[in-house]
DNA sequence: TCAAAAGTGTTAACTGTACACCCATGC
DNA sequence: GCATGGGTGTACAGTTAACACTTTTGA
């Protein structure tokens, strides 16, 4: 026999770096070991739903870009009793969220990706696919602005994809690039308090987004 | 509670036609309808290698491109209990298949993705969601080569392409993109038995193009 | 007036695409 | 020798990538 579980992989970014959102258990084989927040599914929710349950339970957020990553069903690959477990992905701000460990928990915390603690059970290997994924979906899906505020400087969009695929990108090509798929909002308002000129601000509009891609409108990069 | 299934898209070329392959049940609750093939898990067996069972047994095909498309889990998605299912598809050449029915199955054949009997349960969605997928990933991963036989002309290649994509590609341009890769190797070999010029054979080898790809190539078109 | 970051212009290289054309072969 | 499909050359258009440059603003 099987159980079957959700796990998260939240990542944010701050300070130009790429973060995750780790949880410490305090009970069970993987006592004191860090690893994804997650949990076993319920009756009459589905996998969506017990991802989206997970999430919010902890930030209060909803309506947000949350995606299946894969099932993981290696039988070994939990050391006491056969789970298998599907991992969703999403994209918060730090900021926009209390962390606080849950009840079975004995800590929880954002990690850059690059300096991780030892996870317990595969999620070392689920979070590596995690990224993999992201890095691929972030060139071909507008979702990077989920890590930015609503308004925002077209250089913190740059910081905000030099972090996720960690590259160097280029000011006036990323600049134009992006102004000339028509996706952003020019909020007609500049920056404020800052030792320099003032950048315009900038809003995304999935609506918008919508529009462009039924009439062929693929983003990229 | 609930049950984990997998389910195969099984997908081939015939006659510049893409087609998939169903099988009709012949009891329970979607008696008479056709779907895809899938089966149960069983202890012992991870979800990859209960999709690689399914189709082995039917094929005797092994080693060959299976990959997972997504888990499906809405609690209504069948109609008698709660079935979580995860969905694989793959590519094979129908020649190399002696398509029969399973012991609990009327019957089992080769449909065009276009004209289609209507399906059992959710079916028809996850085929959808199947067909999408295949057209992204045969774009960006020599994964075409799998439907046809091993040595072939670039003609035959094109054709491929353009039944799994849809689209009519341009002759000369399709063969440049095609031999300026390096993935190809000619087996100074001419097809025979053709009322016209005879055009070279070539074949694809997988080490090949892992070579290729630590070295940073990425497959496109 | 200087530093820092915003924002613009210009160029050369590369790539995609369309299409005209020549070549080999069986009938 | 002609129809059929294999195979090549070329030229234009659009995109990418690199980098020098000007502008604005707070200190």
């Amino acid at each position: 026999m099987y159980s079957v579980s959700v796990d998260n992989l939240i990542f944010g970014c701050r300070d130009g770096v790429l973060e995750i959102f780790l949880i410490q258990h305090a009970h069970g084989p993987a006592s004191g070991k860090w690893g994804l927040p997650g949990d076993w599914i319920k009756d009459g929710e589905s996998l969506e739903e017990a991802a989206l349950r997970t999430l919010s339970t902890r930030t209060g957020i909803t309506d947000i870009f949350l995606e299946q990553l894969h099932t993981f069903s290696s039988i070994d690959r939990h050391p006491e009793e056969r789970v298998i477990t599907t991992a969703y992905y999403t994209l918060i701000r730090p900021q926009d969220f209390a962390t606080m460990a849950g009840s079975h928990e004995l800590d929880a915390r954002w990690f850059s990706v690059n300096q991780l603690p030892p996870l317990m059970y595969d999620h070392q290997h689920i979070l590596q696919r995690g990224l993999l994924k992201l890095r691929q979906k972030v060139r071909h899906e507008p979702i990077g602005f989920n890590l930015l505020p609503a308004k925002f400087t077209l250089a913190e969009l740059q910081k905000i994809y030099e972090a996720v695929l960690n590259i160097k990108l280029n000011k006036p090509n990323f600049r134009r690039k992006m102004l000339n798929m028509n996706l952003l909002i020019d909020c007609l308002e500049k920056q404020t308090g800052q030792a320099h000129r003032a950048a315009s601000l900038y809003r995304f509009d999935q609506s918008i987004y919508n529009d462009l891609k039924t009439r062929g409108f693929v983003f990229e990069l």
